[in-house]
RNA sequence: GGGGGUGUGGCGGAAUUGGCAGACGCGCAUGACUUAGGAUCAUGUACCUUGCGGUGUGUGGGUUCGAGUCCCACCAUCCCCA
């Protein structure tokens, strides 16, 4: 009896003591670093986590077979705002509260029975391991990649705190725990340099990524390239803005600032102070995403400034509105309300005069007024555009460009969607950030041998309206590493993606004490080879990796540009209604309950077998009796004693083929990823071994083969049950150190094939001939077939077709 | 509003990438064994049709000897960005 509660914590024991997965620098062998995300220690391990890491191990674990020396280690995320929340709503420690959460999911995981070598296990709250976060801080300062300038947060007016980005709700932006309005607050913050590196983050040349990631990073670095151009006010303050459409500057009829634009005040009449003030403040409250959507009813207010066009020397009015923002280019725009959709609006909105400018093909004076912005950069000809009339939209834009330059009023440029990296959060639970603020010698960091700045843990978390850090006085008061005079420290703490930027390092070396990874170790194992994750953090923390790893070499740290040569992503398992799972929908499906009823390499294969990987979808119960059956069935046949009834060679060679052709099956498609068609297909054989089993017709070793081959095909898929087997079979400890089975083509042959015979592309008959039967025979076969004959009707045929080499015939009709 | 994906039996999904649609599994049906069956075994299972046969991969067009696969338009749905 198959009884996986007693093989499944007996084999983890025994792997266990053996150190089968302990994973060391081997020279002898090539190297396989497979790393899936490290998980944030929530409470309880999901069904999600399991369907996330188990194909992971499963692919690592075939590398392993097939000769790689394979690191796949596991960690923990474990600094962030759910323990905080924890702290505040509960009343436990964010401290007691993660590392407890850490305790009982590394317990959980274990269950899985995968090959993480947990010796290289790294926790980012661990003063071990942000000892080494704070020092990158440090280094990026040093490479010139980390600075500190204002910055707005959300800031909740009642509590006086800022709040996080989830910490904000509703449509009315209002406070998680008062419900009062969210403010934005500007303050002092850290950034780093990401934006340096932006053309760089463009270039997937040396990495195998998919290409939805990298669409979705290309999008959102957003490079665009057009015109910097110099407008000025009447009263000399010079206001440069950036365009993509150079093209369309005659066009331009206003100017737009966005609210916070630093000269809005000094521009504003004083006729226009009072609705200017208003406006501001209204567009405090809201969120950027808001700000600029299209359906939005567009609003602003009119500063009474005008500016000067400099290619036509037009006066024009000066508005500010909050569809413009100010991280985005200047903060300031050139309106073209012929040529552009939002600029349209508002002008059609508050009366201001639109100027065509591009022509559109068909086009005349007798079509009136635009009815829409016509925003064409392919077809369309340059009017009321003095020096450039006539011009054709697609050749305008460079040559209006090298106009302007030629002028001196403007430049090509290139611009970014991409913002630099905000790291500072006015948090408790994460890294602090290592700097002292000395009177006299302002931002310094701290010297390298007094990291790490540790996080005290008796701190009050009870909202009493400020950062936990800054009402702590021994941390906040330290002394001036320059000068030795009092100073007080910074008491924001570090965005989390910050510590997962860079763990692929940790990982090599946990405990190294000199640096942030052993050299020796990275030497070998670095870069990451595979790396497995959600689609989710297809921009963020897969952006911000890269930038670490690119700025690591610019520190001398690696030799490489690109921390993870391929990415591999699943999708997400969703409740049986379909939707996400959450507690909160009641539709979460607990691991540890299927592992009790079902064993882990149940819930394996069937999490690898019920979809395909990269696409996820609606959890079944229904559907894991298959997976169990066939644990079942595989677990029958490897323990059943066969005794041949009468052998027949036939019998025998198609079993064999079989055997060689699932193998092959299996080898490609756990390269793929795609467990469920080599699940499949390890069904498929085991329905003809149970059906040679009753017929007995098949000589011992053809059975041995199959079955011997089926274990080490779904060892990495099944790992306790196969291993059970194996050693019942009499087989070497450990099936995890095997070798991979290869196939023989020959053996996988098959000889004879049927080919289908169609008419008019309708399948009319079938040949059985040989494999390799040569194209005209196949043809003069297909011919003299009774009823191809019949339906050709004694007629001629006008075309016969024999696709590839004799897959398939189509005879067209006469 | 922009970008990307997906759409195949009652259900999850296959289809060597332009060549026999529905592998494999779930479920279901009938039968066997059983005191019993949410166990096991056997057979069947896209739809219409008594049959010959016909129809069928979201909808409508197109390319092709041949389309689930390629092209155009549309519908539905999901994700990302705004």
């Amino acid at each position: 009896m198959y009884n996986p509660q007693e093989i499944e914590p007996k084999w983890q024991a025994k792997w266990d003591e053996t150190e089968l997965y302990k994973q060391s620098i081997d020279h002898s062998r090539p190297k396989h670093y497979a790393m899936t995300m490290l998980p944030y220690p929530s409470g309880d391990l999901h069904i999600g986590h399991w369907y996330a890491m188990t194909p992971s191990d499963a692919h690592a674990r075939y590398m392993r077979m097939k000769g790689y020396n394979v690191m796949f280690p596991m960690g923990f995320d474990s600094f962030g705002l759910p323990a905080e929340n924890a702290a505040i709503k509960r009343g436990i420690h964010p401290k007691k509260w993660t590392y407890a959460n850490i305790e009982r999911m590394r317990k959980q995981m274990r269950s899985m029975g995968a090959m993480f070598d947990w010796e290289r296990e790294a926790i980012s709250s661990d003063p071990e391991y942000y000892r080494w976060t704070q020092w990158f801080f440090i280094q990026l300062i040093k490479q010139g990649l980390a600075y500190r300038k204002y910055a707005a947060v959300d800031f909740c007016p009642h509590c006086n705190t800022t709040l996080a980005r989830e910490q904000v709700w509703g449509d009315d932006r209002h406070c998680e725990r008062c419900g009062t309005p969210v403010v934005k607050k500007a303050l002092e913050q850290w950034f780093f340099r990401i934006t340096d590196y932006a053309d760089e983050l463009l270039d997937f040349e040396q990495i195998e990524w998919p290409s939805r990631v990298r669409t979705m990073q290309t999008n959102w670095v957003g490079r665009s390239t057009g015109a910097n151009v110099t407008f000025k006010s009447e009263n000399g303050d010079e206001m440069p803005v950036f365009t993509t459409r150079p093209d369309t500057l005659w066009g331009a009829t206003f100017m737009v600032m966005a609210p916070e634009h630093p000269l809005v005040v000094s521009l504003t009449t004083p006729e226009q102070k009072e609705a200017v003030e208003a406006y501001i403040a209204d567009t405090q409250r809201m969120s950027d995403i808001e700000r600029e959507s299209a359906e939005r009813e567009k609003t602003g207010a009119f500063t009474g400034a005008y500016a000067i066009n400099p290619v036509n020397n037009a006066r024009i009015p000066i508005w500010i509105a909050d569809y413009v923002l100010m991280g985005y280019g200047f903060g300031a725009i050139m309106a073209v309300p012929a040529h552009d959709g939002r600029d349209f609006a508002f002008a059609v909105k508050f009366g201001l005069p639109i100027v065509e400018v591009i022509r559109a093909p068909g086009r005349t004076d007798e079509d009136g007024v635009l009815t829409e912005a016509y925003v064409s950069k392919d077809e369309g000809m340059l009017i009321n555009s003095e020096p450039v009339n006539g011009l054709l939209v697609g050749e305008a834009i460079t040559a209006v460009i090298k106009w302007l330059e030629k002028e001196g009023i403007g430049s090509e440029a290139v611009n970014y969607r991409l913002r630099d990296w905000l790291i500072s959060r006015q948090r408790y639970w994460g890294s602090p950030i290592p700097i002292v603020y000395c009177p006299e010698h302002g931002a310094v960091p701290v010297p390298d041998d007094q990291l790490p700045v540790l996080l005290p843990d008796d701190v009050e978390f009870m909202p009493t309206g400020k950062s936990p850090l800054k009402s702590h006085e021994g941390f906040l008061n330290t002394t001036c590493p320059v000068c030795g005079q009092p100073a007080t420290r910074e008491t924001d703490t570090m965005d989390t993606f910050m510590c997962s930027s860079w763990y692929q390092y940790r990982y090599l070396s946990p405990t190294y004490d000199d640096a942030p990874f052993d050299p020796e170790e990275g030497a070998y194992w670095l870069p990451v080879d595979q790396y497995t994750g959600g689609i989710e953090h297809a921009t963020m923390h897969l952006i911000y990796t890269r930038f670490f790893t690119k700025a690591m070499k610019k520190m001398g740290l690696v030799d490489f540009d690109e921390p993870m040569l391929k990415l591999k992503n699943q999708g997400m398992v969703l409740g049986s209604d379909g939707d996400k799972m959450s507690k909160s929908q009641g539709n979460t499906v607990a691991p540890d309950d299927l592992v009790q009823k079902y064993g882990a390499d149940t819930v394996r294969v069937y999490l690898m077998f019920f979809t395909k990987w990269e696409q996820g979808g609606p959890w079944s119960y229904d559907g894991i009796r298959g997976p169990q059956r066939f644990l079942q069935d595989v677990w029958k046949v490897a323990t059943a004693v066969y005794t041949p009834k009468k052998v027949d060679e036939a019998a025998t060679r198609d079993l064999r083929r079989k055997t060689h052709q699932v193998i092959r099956k299996v080898s490609t498609d756990m390269e793929d990823f795609a467990f469920n068609t080599a699940i499949a297909a390890m069904m498929e054989l085991r329905n003809v071994l149970i059906a040679a089993q009753k017929a007995g017709n098949i000589t011992v070793e053809a059975w041995n083969e199959a079955v011997d081959n089926v274990l080490l095909l779904l060892s990495p898929i099944a790992p306790h049950i196969t291993e059970e087997l194996r050693a019942r079979r009499g087989g070497a400890y450990s099936i995890h150190q095997a070798e991979w089975p290869a196939w023989d083509d020959e053996v996988a042959k098959e000889d004879v094939i049927v080919v289908p015979v169609q008419v008019n592309g309708k399948v009319r008959d079938r040949l059985e001939v040989a494999a390799g039967t040569a194209n005209d025979e196949l043809e003069r076969l297909a011919l003299a077939s009774e009823r191809v004959q019949l339906y050709l009707e004694g007629k001629p045929p006008r075309k016969v077709i024999v696709v590839g080499n004799g897959r398939l015939i189509n005879i067209v009709k006469g």
